[in-house]
DNA sequence: AATCATTTTGCAACAAAGTTGCATTATTTC
DNA sequence: GAAATAATGCAACTTTGTTGCAAAATGATT
């Protein structure tokens, strides 16, 4: 049973307002990773640009989204699972696809990041991995 | 034996200039990759800011450097290694290391890409992977 | 349910990043 | 060296993101 935009607010202890509660609702009902601008056509008319990105930095430090690092240099941001929610940082460790064609960009959850042998002197503490090419709908 | 910035420019049948050796030349010597805005602190009082983009744009173009995705939404960019220049297509297959501490990101041109397995219907073109972490220097 | 303290929002103003058109200057070709 | 071609600087503009502050909304308390 999937959580409301409300119930994942109240467990996140952020209040409960119109602007926060349609911005978790677009994500929610997203098959893809969103730019702030994407969120803002959406609900331009509704809710002023500096709202939406404060609401997105809000969402970033509870755990209920994650941004995904891009070659165009667009900030796109998913939600996380339910573990970065709960344990208050972030650790989603699967795979981003960026398609060419539609130039969508999701996340592949069941596909996690293989693991890499860094040189000496290298700590690793967060990997990302970002394959673009042509995705299943564009195929 | 390494290339000079003119023997470069030259073999990319890009017109010699001050702007383009001088710029070239900061990313020889560089050890880490560079942002927009280093090479314009770099050479501010020389060139302007415009010309830094377009000459960043040629040599993406022609394959002189690469760019390297990043969360915080700046694009830093770094030397290809010779084949991109030839084959006039990017293909830089080295994961990419970004220091918590210092800032810097770097290319480890060593350390390969390990191949992921894709769920069916998506075809992969490129593939990015970005290491966040200590670096050597910091540890 | 009304009150009060705390957050959130919208607005304005600003800063930084990136793009475009065009006249001037530099580079290459002949 | 002259003509053709390409690169540069400047101005103007767009997009993206940030900050301070007063007004409005929310949550806690009585
Ligand atoms: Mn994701
Ligand atoms: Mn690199
Ligand atoms: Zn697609
Ligand atoms: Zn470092």
């Amino acid at each position: 049973m999937k959580k409301t935009s409300g119930e994942i607010l109240k467990s996140s202890s952020l209040s409960i307002t119109d602007g926060r509660k349609k911005i978790l609702d677009i994500f929610l009902s997203a098959p893809n990773a969103l730019a702030h601008q994407d969120i803002e056509l959406k609900c331009k008319e509704k809710f002023d640009r500096v709202t939406i990105y404060r609401t997105l930095q809000a969402f970033l430090e509870k755990g209920i989204i994650h941004t995904i690092p891009s070659s165009d240099n667009i900030t796109r941001y998913a939600l996380c699972n339910d573990d970065c929610i709960d344990s208050g940082h972030h650790h989603d460790n699967h795979v981003h696809f960026s398609c060419d064609e539609c130039g969508k960009t999701i996340c592949l959850d069941e596909t996690a990041i293989p693991s890499v042998r860094l040189p000496n002197g290298f700590r690793a503490h967060q990997i990302n991995m970002i394959v673009s090419g042509v995705c299943k709908s564009c195929l």
